[in-house]
DNA sequence: GCTTGACCTAAACTTAGGTTTAGGAGCTAA
DNA sequence: TTAGCTCCTAAACCTAAGTTTAGGTCAAGC
C-alpha cells in the first residue's frame, strides 16, 4: 500500500495532479482508510498505463474510457484492442512529424553552424542548394520541398 | 504575394489562426495593402519553419524569439545555433519517449489480441511472463521494469 | 499542549493556443 | 442593387490539464 506522497514521489508527478487523475475517474477502485487514498499495486499498474497514454497525447478523457472498459469486462475486449491499435497509429504518425521536423532542425543546425564559422549568414540566404554538400542539399529537399510540393 | 486564404489551404491553418500567429508576432514584416495582409516567398518560408518548430513542440513565444533573433541581424547568430541544437535535444528525448510508449502499447495489442482470440483476459491478469513468447516478455519488461526500477 | 507535516475537499485560478462573435469594408456577378 | 465572397479588428469565449488557495482532520514528536 502506498499513499499518495509516495506515488508522488515514485512517478515524479505532483500530489495535486494524482489527485486530480482521482477526481476525473482514473481510479475508480482506489481504497480509502479514514478518507485517505491507499494505493495498491494495481493502481500502480494504472498509473503507468496512464503515463504511457498521456506521452503517447491520449487525453484524459479518453484514458478513462479506457479504464471504465476495463471494469465492464469482458465484453469490452474488442473496443480495448482496437484503442490500442488506433493509438499505435498515432504514435507512428507522431514520430513521423518529428523526424519531419528533425530534418528541418537537421539543416537549420549546418546552416547556423557554418554562419557561425563565417560571422554572418549574407551570404548563406539565397545560396543555390546545388552547391551545398550532397547530405545537406538532401535535408533541405526533404524539409523544404515535400510539404509545398504535396499541396 | 498570397492572401491569408491562400496560405490558409496551402498550410492547412485556419485563417484564424495565420491572424492569431500575426497578432503574436510571428509575422513582423508581413506587407499590407489597403489593410489586407499579403504573404510573400519569404513569409512562408517563416511559416514553412513555424509549423516544423511547432510540431517539435516548441511554444509560440519562443518561436516569435527566433524569429526576433533573426530580425536583429547577425550579432544574434550563436543564440539562433544554440535554439536549434536545444530543440534536437528535445526532439530526441521526444522520439525516445513515443518509442517507451510504443513498447507498452505493443504489449496491450498482443494481450487484447489474445484475450480477443479466448473471449476474456481472465487467464492473462496474472500470466506468469516466463512462459510468453521471447518477443512479448522484452515488450513487457521493457515497458514495466524500467520505469519502477530506475526509482 | 502545541506545532509540524501529511493528508483531505471544494472551488477559484492559470496558461496556451486558438475559436467565435460582432461589426464593418470592398469587390463582383446576377 | 443586392447578395455573397473575402478580407479586417477587437474582444469575448473556450478547453485541457493541471495549480493554488482556503479551510479542515489527524498523528507524531518536543
Amino acid at each position: 500500500m502506498y499513499s499518495i506522497g509516495e506515488i508522488s514521489d515514485k512517478f515524479n508527478l505532483t500530489v495535486s495532479a494524482i489527485r486530480y487523475y482521482d477526481k476525473e475517474g482514473l481510479f475508480p477502485n482506489v481504497k480509502r482508510k479514514n478518507g485517505i487514498r491507499q494505493f495498491d499495486d494495481a493502481d500502480v499498474e494504472s498509473i503507468l498505463v496512464i503515463e504511457c497514454l498521456k506521452k503517447s497525447g491520449m487525453q484524459i478523457k479518453e484514458i478513462k474510457q479506457f479504464l471504465d472498459w476495463c471494469n465492464e469486462g469482458d465484453s469490452t475486449i474488442e473496443k480495448r484492442l482496437q484503442m490500442f491499435e488506433n493509438q499505435k497509429e498515432k504514435i507512428i504518425n507522431q514520430i513521423d512529424e518529428l523526424q519531419d521536423a528533425m530534418n528541418l532542425i537537421n539543416y537549420k543546425c549546418w546552416y547556423y553552424n557554418e554562419a557561425s564559422k563565417r560571422g554572418t549568414d549574407r551570404d548563406l540566404k539565397n545560396i543555390n542548394i546545388n552547391i551545398l554538400p550532397e547530405q545537406i542539399k538532401e535535408l533541405y529537399i526533404k524539409s523544404h520541398n515535400i510539404k509545398i510540393s504535396s499541396k
